[in-house]
This record gives structure tokens, sequence and C-alpha cells, in this order.
DNA sequence: GCCGAACCGTAACGTACGGTACACCTCCGA
DNA sequence: TCGGAGGTGTACCGTACGTTACGGTTCGGC
């Protein structure tokens, strides 16, 4: 499932970044409607430019996603400092901004294009699935393995544990988002639903060294 | 959010089901990719009749996706013997017939369909939001009410009880599916699973009345 | 100031596909 | 037998858009 991302895909000239921003915001405009003229014009650079560096239309939605998907940073969590009030704090933390990047318009845009073309050859389902789901998977992971170590949470395997905290967090908010469903969480809520999914995690893989609460 | 349905949905002619189950299966096999002319050929029909029919293409994609809409079934409990095993079989019945749809081919190239046209006015995402997330909520809710009110269960909130349902049976399944993740589900995962996401609702939302396990 | 490379703006080409028009066929009731 | 309604197959049109080509312009190095 790792996808050969290009070995200098951060390395985009200035110039490109500014391609890669207009189709970016084009793209949550427009969502797959977007046309390389419009880039072209939003950009104030021309088509031609755009095909020598990008080869063809789908080099550019590509190089667009993997550039957004890097910008993506999932806070690591610092393993020495090991409390059960820190390391729920970090969990906690982790699932808010797990669904503030889930609920925002940029990763809605980029799921619904990847999505689209999931059924094709190029790689854009691939890419936003390594760089989503299994990012964040690989970065909460050893959090959760540091408070297994620490007798704070008990599970057998971190990945069943990471996906029921992935259920847990999101619920069906993503699918109603990439239909089309018009709700928007507000920072509190986020706040409240990250605090509630968290709270829950702990019930269900939480030992009594771990806080508790209902 | 509730979708005027067509009066007449469900009174396709045998002739054209048979246009309609073409176009489904075409759907399944190149998504968003279907084409009139690829319909009439698969059919044995004309365009022509298809525009008769259908008005437009996107008439076409709306009568498909709603005839198919309409034939998931979600089961019915029955509140009268109500104990507590019945009523988790119910729950996990109900998290296992979910699973397995959502899972399924037919409903991952609907869901694309809906999201890659979910910007535009037709309401193809308001449709299958319709029939499938809230038609399983309004399914399901009787069935948890009935639980609390026999002391079984207890939330506040039956829509958030069951987002959280939502959450711990799906996890990351449907997402990973929708974006081109190539992993089948056999039917004794979906059981395990169904079981597992059955188990931590009731460590959840369970009353020392309701069966627990660990 | 000169040269070449890179880039801009735009026009044009090719194709795919939604949608339409039309000739022909089939069936059925009078 | 006949006529018309409904359906099939096919050719065709218009359009949108990806892609290419080309003339003009900017800019860094000499």
């Amino acid at each position: 499932m790792t996808v050969a991302i290009r070995p200098a895909s951060d390395t985009f000239t200035p110039r490109q970044q500014v391609v890669l921003t207009a189709a970016l915001d084009l793209l949550v405009e427009a969502g797959d409607g977007l046309t390389m003229t419009a880039v072209a014009r939003r950009a104030s650079c021309s088509k031609e430019t755009l095909y020598k560096w990008f080869g063809d239309r789908d080099g550019l939605l590509t190089a667009t996603v993997q550039w957004q998907a890097a910008k993506v940073r999932v806070p690591a969590v610092d393993r020495k400092t090991l409390d059960p009030v820190s390391l729920k704090l970090s969990i906690q933390q982790f699932a808010r901004d797990l669904l503030s990047t889930i609920a925002g318009t940029t990763s809605v845009a980029l799921n619904r294009l990847a999505i689209t073309h999931a059924t094709e050859d190029n790689g854009l389902g691939a890419i936003v699935l390594d760089n989503g789901r299994f990012t964040m998977g690989k970065r909460l992971k050893p959090v959760l393995e540091a408070g297994r170590d620490a007798r704070m949470l008990r599970f057998d395997n971190a990945e069943t544990a990471f996906r029921t905290f992935f259920g847990l967090v999101l619920r069906d908010v993503q699918i109603r988002l990439l239909l089309g469903d018009k709700f928007t969480l507000t920072a509190k809520e986020i706040e409240a639903d990250a605090e509630r999914a968290t709270e829950q995690f702990f019930t269900l893989y939480g030992t009594n060294q771990a806080p508790r609460a209902r």
C-alpha cells in the first residue's frame, strides 16, 4: 500500500507552489470541475508551462494532492514525560487535530477528488490513504504503545485499537461531509467531540491506572 | 435533509428495471465512466428511449440510485420480546448487516458516484445519505430506546448513541474502500467485527442489566 | 546591447460524449 | 390487411475540455 512519493516532492519552486496553491483553491471551489485553463488563469501562467511542469492533468492533480498531503502535520508526543494526564491530553489533542482536519474544506475536496478517481491507475486514492488514514495511524501508535507499556492502556493490537479510536472520533462526520451534508463543526463542538471520543477510548482500552470518567 | 422521492419510484416497468440493472452493473464496473451509449448497448435499448424515460443522464443516475437505495433493507426488531440477550443479538445483527452492506461493491460504487456529484444540485448525495446513513439511524433508534426503557442501555440522546455505534462498526472501512484500498471482508470477519462493535457499544452504553464481556 | 532560454497568452485541434433526428422494425387492435 | 404507437439502431450535432502549436515577451548571463 505504500506509494512511491516523488523524491523531490517538497522541492517545488516558489512559482510552482503558486500554481499548486491555485489548483488547490480551485479544487475546493469547483471540485473535479477544475480545468487546466482555469488553473493557468488563476496562477497567471500558460497552459504550456503547466504541461511542461506536470506532464498532464493527472500529474498536476497528483502533485497538488501530494503537496497538500505533505502539509498535514500530526503532533508527536513526548514519551518521556508520560503520566496518565499527559497521555490522555495527548490523545485528546490528536483527536481534535484529526477531526478538525477531516472536517476542513480542503480535506473534503481532496478526498472527493481521490474517491472520484479511485478506480483509475493514477494513485490518487492510495496517496490520500497513505498521507491521511495510514499516516495518522503511524503517528498515534507509538503513543498508544507507550501507554500500554506504562500499564495505562490495554490492547492486543495497536492497529486495531487505532481503528476503533478512528471510528470513535470521526463516526459519521466524514461520510456525511463527503456526501454534501451541510453541517459545520464549531471549535467548541470539535473540542467536545475530541473529549468524548477520548473518554470512550479510555473506557474501552484504559486500565485503572488511567483517568476514568463517565 | 429529507429528499422528495418520486411518488412512483418503485413502479418501474420490468423493462425499465432491466435498464436500471444494466446501469447499476455498469456503475459498479466503470464508476462514473458510465455513458448513455454503454447503458443503451448493455440494456439493448436505444438512447432515445433512455432520454424519453429518464429525461437526461442525471435522471437516469438518480433513478438508479433511488431504485437501488430502496432495496436496502434493515432488520426490524420486535420490541415485545425484549430481554438482554435478544437486545444484544438484534444490535449485533444490525451491525453485521450494516457492515456487509457498506462493504459491498454496490454500496461503494453508489457512494462514489454520489460523492463525485455531491457539489451539484442534483440530490444524489442527499438521496444516498437519506437512504443510507439516516435510514439506518431511524431503524436502530427504536431498538436503542427500547433498550433504554428496559434499563439495559443508558444514554441521553439516541442520535448521539447511534453515531457512536456507527463509528464503532464501520471505523475506517468505508473511507478505505471508497479510496480504493483493496481489502475484502470475509463473512467471518464481518461477524467478528459486528460482535466486537456490539461488545464495545455495550461497554460504553450498557448497564449492569445488560450482558457485559471484555 | 545581445542571445537564448524560459515563460506568457491565445488560438486551434482532436476527441469523447450528451443529446437529437430519423429511418426502420414489430406488435397489436380494428 | 392496415395503421399507428412504441421501440431499436445509427448517424449526426454541439460543446467542453485536454492537449498542442506558435508568436510575442521577459530576464539572466556575457
